[in-house]
RNA sequence: GUGGGUGUAGCUCAGUUGGCUAGAGCGCCAGUUUGUGGUACUGGAGGCCGGGGGUUCGAAACCCCUCACUCACCCCA
């Protein structure tokens, strides 16, 4: 997180908007759980990983309980549900900020926000098409083309247990060979010994046995499954058997979709996968789960990298301006219009009329409406249209809220519906 | 946590081996245009050169400390 001023901060709203507006469509309900969770229901989640052992902004409360600011968001909405146990399928969206004590660079911030969807109580490999899928058809509704998907599985706990034994041994016969930093999570976390970048465990790694020849028949069919059904929707992707994500909880199906417009280290705008284990880690029923999280700071570099969002549209109809008169006149004027529900506003203090248009232009307002002492004494305003010719009208002073809203109507049907399917610039 | 880079006008940046009242473009204000923005021309305002200390006749420039921002590693969204 970084200050966002306008007009960038507008794109924030609409983001988040689109996005609920998004998954709404597919049955997703909004959601909100607390910024601050007790430390235990990350702990138990994530033992092995940076995010919680690392990363983590944690601290003892007056009670002397240990609290964090969260990190991620589903293991607060996993608890959340342990709690709530609500019916399934339980779909929630959720727009919610998180923290990690991390250096910050491009792409990566102490107080970073996502995008997330969780749906718990299905197992079935549709679910996971249908998200991935539709965070897929998210991006492309925002105008992002150069986005691919990277899709992996990692079995079920019991594989993965087989296979991270399998794994250590293998890296245990040539731990002299690993980046140091890695030689250090052979014992504990041989999982992520895999997607290592560095160059000396990358060359190591030949021939380390994979993960895939310990699945069972299900877990291949289910991830056969998702192979289908991702690339039967379309979706541009690879299959990638290094991609093992940084939090414990994940099984079977993982994802990442990677945006190549994002001129920066920092690339994955959206992650997640399956996580059948996590409601049961948190003491509730068995439950299988699916969802992901997509960093918005993220999402709008990568829109910047794609040039694809235009001027927001101003909420102001008319802009007053006026001389020769007291200039309070330009606030009650304004104040008359915002009570007949339009958008006002005007400039403040001694200007000159040129001067007031200037503020006028560059307030976005569609229309100036102007009072001058011609006008005071004939009882009537003069509407000038800043964004077409400039053409000009006199307007009784009685019909000037009538004749704006009238204004705003027309220029709404005028403007139409984007083509569908299109590269639209107002997600 | 580790390593690099940058801090000069509102913004983006110049500033030659230390040497006159520190510059440009954009923006802003005003005028040309005594009732009209967005174009053009003319003029103007605006800077403890991030902060502190030091070296020197003299520091925006060199040295030390500090703060802020930034990029990369690691990790992740």
């Amino acid at each position: 997180m970084h200050d966002v001023l306008p007009p960038d901060a507008a794109r924030w709203k609409r983001l988040v908007d689109a996005f609920g507006t998004h998954f709404g469509r597919a049955g997703f309900a909004p959601i909100r759980t607390p910024i601050l969770e007790s430390l235990t229901v990350f702990a138990r989640v994530g033992e092995g990983t940076d995010v919680v052992t690392k990363e983590m902004y944690d601290f003892l409360d007056r009670d002397g309980e240990r609290i964090a600011l969260r990190p991620e968001s589903t293991a607060g909405v996993a608890r959340a549900f342990v709690q709530h146990r609500p019916i399934t399928p339980f779909k929630v969206w959720y727009a919610s900020e998180h923290f990690r004590h991390e250096r910050p660079q491009a792409g990566r911030y102490r107080q970073h926000h996502q995008l997330g969807v969780e749906c718990f109580g299905v197992p079935d490999a549709d679910l996971d098409v249908e998200v991935i899928v539709g965070l897929w058809d998210f991006y492309r509704s925002l105008g992002l083309e150069s986005i691919r998907l990277e899709l992996n599985t990692i079995g079920d706990a019991a594989a993965r247990t087989r296979f991270g034994r399998r794994l250590a041994t293998f890296l245990r016969g040539r731990v002299g060979d690993l980046d140091p930093e890695d030689a250090a999570k052979v014992d504990h976390h041989p999982l992520r010994v895999l997607d290592s970048k560095r160059r000396a465990t990358v060359a190591a790694l030949e021939g380390a046995p994979s993960l895939i020849d310990e699945l069972d028949d299900t877990a291949l069919a289910h991830f056969d499954a998702v192979r289908a059904g991702v690339r039967a929707a379309g979706v541009v992707g690879t299959v990638n058997p290094r991609l093992v994500r940084g939090l414990d909880y994940y099984t079977h199906t993982v994802f990442e979709i990677v945006s190549d417009a994002i001129d920066a280290a920092q690339a994955t705008i959206g992650g997640g996968g399956r996580y059948d284990g996590l409601v049961e880690a948190l003491g509730g029923p068995p439950t299988p789960a699916f969802g992901f999280g997509s960093g918005i700071e993220r999402v709008l570099l990568a829109c910047d990298g794609e040039a694809v969002w235009g001027e927001p549209a101003s909420a102001v109809d008319a802009f007053v301006v006026s001389t020769g008169g007291e200039p309070e006149e330009r606030r009650d004027l304004s104040l008359a219009l915002r009570r007949a529900g339009l958008g006002a506003d005007h400039a403040f203090g001694e200007l000159s009329m040129k001067a007031q248009m200037k503020h006028a232009d560059r307030s976005g307002a569609r229309f100036a409406v102007i009072v001058g002492p011609d006008e005071r004494d004939a009882g009537e305003v003069t509407v000038r249209d800043l964004r077409g010719d400039g053409a000009q009208r006199r307007v009784a002073a009685d019909d000037l809220a009538d004749h704006l809203a009238g204004e705003r109507r027309g220029s709404r049907i005028a403007a139409g519906r984007p083509p569908a399917g299109g590269r639209s610039d107002t997600p």
